[in-house]
DNA sequence: TCTGGGGTCCTGCGGCTG
DNA sequence: TCTGCAGCCGCAGGACCC
């Protein structure tokens, strides 16, 4: 492996300004913390239930062919004496939201990519903190410290490079890629370790006998985008000479926000359907609020029993955090999507984007009309619910034994 | 094997407008 | 008034990531 492992390391990491840090399994980690008891333990969290996925499994279950978004019923069956614990998400928000400010403790130029890991670009601190491989040390023992997990640390001159960094020494490393060295660590690389690269396009290149991402390096930009697409070619041309030029871009605002539900069982009935629609356009201008946004665009996701996914959108003449107006969309686009009488249904889905500052949009709808009064309502009942719980308040349409509504 | 839920980004098409 | 064109935007779908 190029680079090292552990402290004391004498790579040079001159220039290696941009860190990827990664926490280790961490819902695992997170309940783990709490229960030392499963300290060495297969452990999975992920709904034990139904048409659940892994979301996360300890290095102890990974060792049985247990992989996160595996089906769960799967998982235990590969791993049958596995413990599985049933996700408190807002404990991992509550631990991501400390994490992350061990790291804007180090440099404000922190970027999120999710709850469990983000870019830091501490060009502005090794004057204060010493050499970018000792920072990585740094945050690694003060979160270890501080909140009793694990992270790793990538350490690089780029994003893409200090990901894969962070990635190849995983569980509970740091690595240093010099800038001399990159090609060195990148090119055996199979192709799939370059980021926009799935299952889809992992075939398109085994198509070209493109294997390795010095394969890619080594073929003509030209021939990668007749195969991918312009940006996409493009894209992984660059990547593969490790040539990634993308900033830090420190707490970006959401560029959309929704809520997705897949049924137990697949459902035909409309009036159903309709009262999910309602819960999850609940759910999702609750969400608008709370990030103090208001939305533009209304998507409906409807996914069919054999898998085919189907979306529709419909962009308002003023943007909302409504969850009447959502609501009353979602139903007009689940309409027009005309689905066959008796179509079956597994997910349904809705999204709210084309997002602006919700300040923005009260400009706007201070005009006086009814979406305002809506507005007040329903943030009357985001103060209830804050206090009693989100199940304190809802619609009557949501209340079991209401009849539905049509 | 049997596929969650939260997102982002890209592509292609069609309509509108100057 | 019609046509062609470019640019923008909305929309739908797909791929991908964590």
């Amino acid at each position: 492996m190029t680079g090292d492992r552990v402290p004391g390391r004498t790579r040079d990491d001159t220039g290696c300004h941009i860190l990827h840090v990664d926490m280790d399994a961490f819902y695992v980690g997170v309940e783990i913390r709490d229960r030392p008891e499963l300290t060495g333990v297969p452990v999975i969290v992920g709904a034990a239930s139904g048409r659940s996925v892994v979301l996360s499994a300890s290095y102890q279950a990974r060792a049985f062919g247990v992989r996160s978004a595996m089906p769960m019923m799967r998982a235990r069956r590969l791993c049958p004496q596995a413990v599985i614990i049933p996700p408190t998400h807002g404990l991992y928000a509550a631990v991501s939201r400390e994490v992350m400010a061990v790291f804007r403790s180090v440099t404000p130029e922190v970027e999120p990519l999710a709850l469990d890991e983000a870019f830091l670009d501490i060009s502005g601190a090794l004057r204060r903190l010493g050499p970018p491989a000792q920072i990585g040390e740094l945050i690694r023992a003060t979160v270890r410290g501080q909140q009793g997990i694990t992270c790793s640390v990538g350490v690089a001159t780029c994003k893409f490079i200090a990901k894969l960094a962070s990635i190849h020494c995983k569980p509970d490393g740091l690595l240093v890629i010099p800038a001399d060295g990159i090609l060195e660590f990148l090119h055996p690389l199979p192709v799939s370790a370059l980021w926009g690269v799935g299952e889809r396009t992992g075939r398109v290149l085994a198509g070209l006998g493109l294997r390795t991402v010095a394969d890619i390096a080594h073929t003509p930009p030209a021939t990668l985008e007749r195969g991918l697409g312009r940006a996409a070619g493009a894209h992984l041309a660059a990547l593969a000479w490790g040539r990634d030029d993308r900033k830090v871009v420190p707490g970006s605002l959401e560029k959309s926000i929704g809520a997705e539900e897949t049924f137990a069982s697949d459902v035909a009935d409309p009036a159903l359907i309709r009262r999910e629609l309602l819960r999850l356009s609940g759910r999702t201008a609750r969400g608008l609020r709370a990030a103090g946004c208001a939305a533009r665009t209304v998507v409906v996701k409807l996914r069919l029993a054999d898998f085919t996914t189907i979306t529709r959108s419909r962009t308002l003449p003023e943007p909302t955090d409504v969850a009447q107006q959502v609501y009353s969309t979602a139903c007009e686009l689940y309409a027009a999507a005309g689905l066959d009488a008796g179509a079956r249904l597994r997910l349904v889905g809705v999204r709210a984007s084309g997002l602006v500052p919700a300040a923005a949009a009260e400009a706007q709808l201070a005009f006086g009309d009814r979406p305002a009064s809506w507005r007040e309502a329903e943030r009357a009942v985001d103060r209830i619910a804050g206090r009693f719980g989100t199940d304190a308040v809802r619609p009557a349409a949501l209340v079991d034994g209401h009849p539905q509504q049509s």
